[in-house]
RNA sequence: GUGGUUGUAGCUCAGUUGGUUAGAGCAUCAGAUUGUGAUUCUGAGGGUCGUGGGUUCGAGCCCCAUCAUCCACCCCA
C-alpha cells in the first residue's frame, strides 16, 4: 500500500525533534522556576468530560473515538437507533464513550475536581501534551499538536495573573521572539454588553468585536445592528472601541464609561493590578481581545508574534469556576497556553534556532578495514565512555564517502586510524569545518576531545 | 463544516490547440582518483503523470468522483 499521514499530522525528523525540543525545555525550564510542577492526563477521556465544554463549535471540533463491538449482533438493533441519532449531529455514549483530548484545561480541571482532597491549594502545575483537534489544516493550524499549559487553582490572588504576564514575556526574551502580549478582562465585556443594553448578547458583541483589526469598525458595527443591537447600544460600543493611547490613557477612559457598572470597574482594577507590575512598553490593554473558550471570567491573554501572520501563539485567562463543571464548586484558578507548534513555525520564519542543536556526534571514525576497525574500536569507546558521542563508520569505504557521510551529518571531527597510525600509537584527527588536521597520540585523545568541549 | 487553489522523478518545476518513446536543474549511485570531503568531467538508475472512473482513434492536458495540499471563512494554539 502507498503510505501517507492523516489530514493535519505530521512526521518531525532529528532536526525538528531538537528544535522542539528547544521550545519545551526553554518552557519547561521557566515554569519549575516559577514552582509549577507537572503533570500528565490520558490522550483520551470519557467523551462526557469534554463535550460542552467549549461551546457548540468546540464540540464540533473534538475527536470521537468509535467504540469498539459495535458489530456484536446482539446489540445489533440498539445500535442502529443508536446511529440514527448520530446522524442528527448527536453523540450517544453506545457509539462512542471516549474522545481525543481537545485541550489541557479541562482535563485538569476533572484532574483537581477529582483530587481536590489530595491536592495542596493553591495548586500549580505545568504540563506538555499534545491535544487534537478536527479542524480543516492550514497554516499555523494542525490537527494535532503541542501545547504548553500552566495553571494555578485554588486561589484569587491577582498575583499570579500578574506572574502569568511575566512568565509569557519570559519565555518569549529565551526564545528571542519580539511579542505583543495583550490583556483584557471578560468582566470589562460582560460590563461592556450591560451599558450597550444588551446583557443578553455578550457572545453576539465578544464574537464580532473580536474581528476588528480584521474587518474594520464599519462591517463590526454592520454585523451587530443585524444581531439586534438597539442604536443607543451601538454608540456606546463604538466609543469603547475606538478607545486609544496608551494603558494609563485606555484606564481612564474605561473608568469613565463604566462610572456606575460595579463588574466593569472590577474589570478595571484587574487590569490595573498587573500593569503595575510591568513596563507598560511590554504589555498593551486591548478591549476588543475576546477570545473564544467560554468557561474565562476575569482576565484574558493573548500573544502575537509581531511580524508574523500565524495568529496567536499563546493565550490563557482566568476562570472563577472551572470544577464546578464536575461538581466540585468554589475552585477558581488562572492559566496560560502555550502554542508550541506556531511558535516552531514563526522561529523557522525568523530563522531564530541556534544553529549548534543540530550536532549531535561529535566525532566520526573512519573505517580502514578490519583489522584497522578492530584496533580502532577500543579507543572510540573509550571517548564514548567519557561522554563524547562517536559513530565508526559502517564499513570499508572511500574516504571521500565516508567524509560526505560526516559532512551530511553535522559531525564535526573525523578521527583517521590506519596502518601508518596504528604503528606510530596516533590518529588523524580533521576538524572538517575548517579543514585543519593534526596527528593525535592515542592516549591522549579523550583528553583532546574533553578541552575541544 | 462552507468556498477556492494546487497535485508530473527523492526535491524544485517545464510539458504547445489532446498526437509517436514525458523532460530539466538539484539530489542519489558508479567511474576519472586504492589515505583526504563542498570544485570539475563522464556515465547510470529512478515516473502505472495523486487515485478511480468517463469522453476520444488517441488523455499529463478535457469531464466526473475521490484523496491529499495550500489559502480564505468559521473558530482557534
Amino acid at each position: 500500500m502507498k503510505p501517507s499521514l492523516p489530514q493535519g499530522t505530521r512526521d518531525f525528523g532529528p532536526e525538528t525533534v531538537r528544535r522542539r525540543n528547544y521550545i519545551f525545555q526553554t518552557i519547561r525550564s521557566i515554569f519549575e522556576l516559577y514552582g509549577f510542577q507537572p503533570l500528565e492526563t490520558p490522550a483520551f477521556e470519557n467523551i462526557e468530560t469534554l463535550l460542552g465544554k467549549y461551546g457548540d463549535e468546540g464540540d464540533k471540533l473534538i475527536f470521537k473515538i468509535l467504540n469498539n463491538g459495535l458489530d456484536n449482533p446482539s446489540k445489533h438493533e440498539l445500535i442502529t437507533t443508536e446511529f440514527g441519532k448520530v446522524l442528527e449531529g448527536k453523540t450517544t455514549r453506545v457509539i462512542s464513550e471516549r474522545a481525543l483530548r481537545y485541550d489541557l484545561t479541562i482535563p485538569f480541571a476533572r484532574y483537581v475536581a477529582m483530587n481536590h482532597g489530595k491536592l495542596t491549594f493553591p495548586y500549580k502545575r505545568y504540563q506538555m501534551q499534545p491535544v487534537w483537534r478536527a479542524d480543516r489544516p492550514q497554516r499555523g493550524r494542525y490537527r494535532e499538536f503541542y501545547q504548553c499549559d500552566a495553571d494555578v487553582v485554588g486561589s484569587y490572588s491577582s498575583i499570579s495573573d500578574a506572574e502569568f504576564a511575566q512568565i509569557y514575556l519570559e519565555v518569549f526574551v529565551c526564545l528571542g521572539i519580539d511579542i505583543k502580549l495583550k490583556i483584557n478582562s471578560r468582566k470589562i465585556l460582560n460590563a461592556l454588553a450591560q451599558v450597550a443594553n444588551a446583557p443578553d448578547k455578550f457572545q453576539v458583541i465578544t464574537v464580532a468585536i473580536d474581528k476588528l483589526d480584521k474587518i474594520g469598525i464599519e462591517k463590526v458595527m454592520e454585523e451587530l445592528s443585524q444581531k439586534g443591537i438597539s442604536t443607543q447600544g451601538l454608540e456606546i460600543i463604538k466609543r469603547f472601541l475606538t478607545l486609544v493611547g496608551s494603558n494609563d490613557k485606555k484606564i481612564s477612559q474605561l473608568n469613565s464609561l463604566f462610572v456606575n457598572n460595579e463588574e466593569g470597574k472590577a474589570g478595571i482594577r484587574e487590569l490595573v493590578y498587573i500593569l503595575q507590575y510591568l513596563d507598560s512598553n511590554q504589555i498593551e490593554v486591548d478591549v476588543t481581545l475576546a477570545r473564544g473558550l467560554n468557561y474565562y471570567t476575569g482576565i484574558i491573554y493573548e500573544v502575537k508574534a509581531t511580524g508574523v501572520a500565524i495568529g496567536s501563539i499563546g493565550g490563557g485567562g482566568r476562570y472563577d469556576d472551572l470544577t464546578g463543571l464536575f461538581d466540585v464548586p468554589s475552585v477558581p484558578g488562572v492559566g496560560i497556553s502555550f502554542g508550541v507548534d506556531r511558535i516552531y513555525d514563526v522561529m523557522m520564519e525568523l530563522d531564530l534556532f541556534p544553529k549548534d542543536l543540530e550536532v549531535s556526534t561529535r566525532a566520526l571514525f573512519f573505517n580502514l578495514g578490519d583489522s584497522e576497525a578492530k584496533f580502532a574500536f577500543p579507543y572510540m569507546q573509550l571517548l564514548r565512555k567519557n561522554g563524547i558521542s562517536c559513530e565508526f563508520y559502517h564499513e570499508q569505504a572511500k574516504l571521500d564517502k565516508q567524509f560526505r557521510y560526516a559532512e551530511r551529518k553535522n559531525i564535526p571531527y573525523v578521527v583517521i586510524i590506519g596502518s601508518q597510525e596504528i604503528q606510530e600509537n596516533s590518529c588523524l584527527v580533521k576538524q572538517l569545518q575548517t579543514g585543519d588536521q593534526e596527528k593525535v597520540a592515542l592516549d591522549g585523545l579523550v583528553n583532546y576531545f574533553t578541552i575541544k568541549t
